[in-house]
DNA sequence: CCATTGTTTCGACGTCTGTGAAATCAAGGC
DNA sequence: GCCTTGATTTCACAGACGTCGAAACAATGG
């Protein structure tokens, strides 16, 4: 619902003076941090990362010590903000790590810090 | 009280497997992001930043719309890991970015991510 | 059509969080 | 000593969050 358009976001930019930070761009950070403030979901990605393919809820619950309904959740959380990516297939949803992401953290802190 | 101790996190060390990750790590590193998962907080770190300077509690609260209470709450949260660094002037605190989370960041991503 | 399997959503519960007002503490200046 | 200024802590409250169980939904196979 509230999803985060990020191609307006500092991903895809290579600039980053270190001006303020307009209170739009504070809170899509805030979203991307948020999105990982739970030690559940970094061992969730942690996990799609370490596996490198796409895996279903059902592989992902065997995995976690918590129940499917509660990967769920974190599972749509994390695809909110396109840290992982979401395919049915047939009867089947399997969600694989958005590689961008790799950048996109990084491009925030210097946005936030300014590269000194 | 509940700091952490930064040297043994990923942020002094160069090796980076995609391996799983401890549950350990994954708690430290949801710490770190959870400290800027707030609009106001990452706000607060840029002000700082784009300063360069140390500012005492007054001076960021002329800044941000928010009281006196909590820029303190806030700051607390930041210093708690270590993304903040505080020292006692006289009869006020000056606040200035550690500037070592600018590299703590994207080492946690590596981590979680592993780099491809 | 019904049954089954995989997934999402809903309802509920306890916990945590962001905020402000008020009280408390710390350090100087009178 | 008392008073003033700056900062932290305490208290209270509304809202959000993580978790689970149960219900609802989707897609396939009989």
């Amino acid at each position: 619902m509230t999803s985060i358009d990020y191609r307006r976001s500092s991903m895809n930019e290579t600039e980053c003076e270190p001006g303020p930070l307009s209170h739009e761009d504070a809170a899509t950070y805030a979203a991307w941090f948020k999105a990982l403030a739970d030690p559940m979901r970094v061992r969730l990605l942690n996990l799609l990362a370490a596996e490198r393919r796409a895996m279903t809820v059902g592989e992902i619950v065997a995995r976690l010590p918590i129940g499917q309904s509660t990967v769920s959740h974190h599972l749509r959380i994390l695809a909110e903000v396109r840290f992982v990516l979401a395919e049915r297939q047939g009867t089947s949803t399997r969600y694989e790590v958005n590689g961008a992401c790799l950048e996109c953290f990084p491009a925030a802190v210097r946005a936030i810090m300014g590269q000194p």
